[in-house]
DNA sequence: GCAAAAGTGTTCTCTGTACACCCATGT
DNA sequence: ACATGGGTGTACAGAGAACACTTTTGC
């Protein structure tokens, strides 16, 4: 391959480290959530830093994400999506592949690890951060909020069966502002994207509520 | 470099190629057009592809789309934006950073070439692609559609001064239908993002028209 | 009977869309 | 005078935003 002659030392035409890092989010106690990691090597020792890591050989930088995701939460199959390419974002000349996923936090189950130990931080109170990833992270919020109004992604946030008073926290939460639960309502059955279970609960000394679902849990391109 | 110390044949962990594909638009004749190249080599010689290249060691994906932009049409600073990152999109596992540029044609001028000669190309009339160029043409068609409601995308498409009506077709071109006269003046001058520059232009036997330019002529974060 | 969340309608404003005619000029 | 593109206004429909009370339950 001629593309791999050169020496060790002088970096190769068109070949660099490539890299994937995750944002990934849930809305946990009406709070919009990341994982962060806590690092345990230079550079930025003991400072937090959103999960990522070298490509493996052969690997798509989609798979690479969703083993990061896998790594980290233990989930499968949830919202998943490239954001931007970035180059650099490490100092060390890296191109780094962002992504960001979207997981339910009742179904997660952080890694547990002697190093790098994953935590969800509020995004209103990210503390300081490795690198440029206080960008990156508000770039995806915002990516993320532009989708709530128009696609269903909010179904990797939740329970396959919900009230909608809770989807109502979670857009809240993304958006970080309260909403009006007529005009909520009223927009979100307009959508076509929910469908009545049928099913209700009762949960408290209250009236129970009907329980809606996603008519699709995957992603839809609208 | 510990990710350097492996050999030739086995790929290095989290190294590989990486590329930029820039689809370069313009308007001209009231069509959408993209710069395609005349591919001399093999893989897909003879048929058409984007114009791509490897990364140079150290550059950026930024930089090597701008240069790329500028081989094929000789100009710079236009509107220049990342699309995607695909893997594998030539089938040798590279890492492909996809860019959407918009030029005006009448500032253009193609390089000219003995081989992988570029060409502009209709939008619509699209020839049989090398690799999956034609989805990558799809999803920046689609991007710019979206952008050109909502932001100033288009002053990269027209001379600094310009007629409502030449933006007009440009809007009409690039979205693909006839629009309104009357609602789209209103519009575009109530979005605030043009002034008119005083100056009239008469060029045939009608009513001379106003000239209008953009108020910022460089991207706006909308 | 009271606390707590579920559920429900109307009014107003704004935005987008449909639609047709007169104006200024060159020939 | 006529052909050509420049320039203008109004009416309607749909979407989003503001706003408060009744219902069902557990205790």
């Amino acid at each position: 391959m001629a593309r791999r002659l050169d020496s060790d030392i002088v970096p190769v035409s068109g070949t660099r480290d490539a890299a994937v890092v995750t944002v990934i989010f849930t809305v946990e106690k009406s709070e919009l959530k990341v994982i962060l990691v806590h690092r345990s090597e230079e550079p930025f020792r003991d400072r937090w830093s959103l999960p990522g890591g070298l490509l493996n050989p052969g690997e798509s930088p989609d798979d690479a994400a969703s083993r990061k995701l896998q790594e980290e939460t233990g989930v499968r199959d949830v919202y998943l999506e490239q954001l931007y390419s970035f180059h650099n974002l490490d100092g060390r000349g890296t191109l780094a592949v962002t992504y960001f996923a979207l997981v339910d936090s009742r179904s997660a189950r952080l890694a547990r690890r002697q190093v790098w130990q994953p935590a969800w931080i509020p995004v209103a109170e990210l503390p300081p951060l490795a690198f440029d990833n206080r960008s990156v992270i508000d770039y995806a919020v915002l990516r993320l909020q532009a989708k709530l109004d128009y696609t269903n992604v909010a179904y990797s946030l939740l329970p396959e069966r919900f009230r909608l008073s809770q989807l109502q926290e979670v857009y809240e939460a993304i958006l970080g502002h309260k909403l009006d639960k007529r005009n909520f309502r009223r927009r979100m059955l307009s959508l076509d994207l929910l469908e009545p279970t049928g099913g209700m609960v009762a949960e408290g000394a209250h009236r129970p509520a009907q329980l809606y679902a996603f008519k699709e849990r995957r992603p839809l391109v609208l």
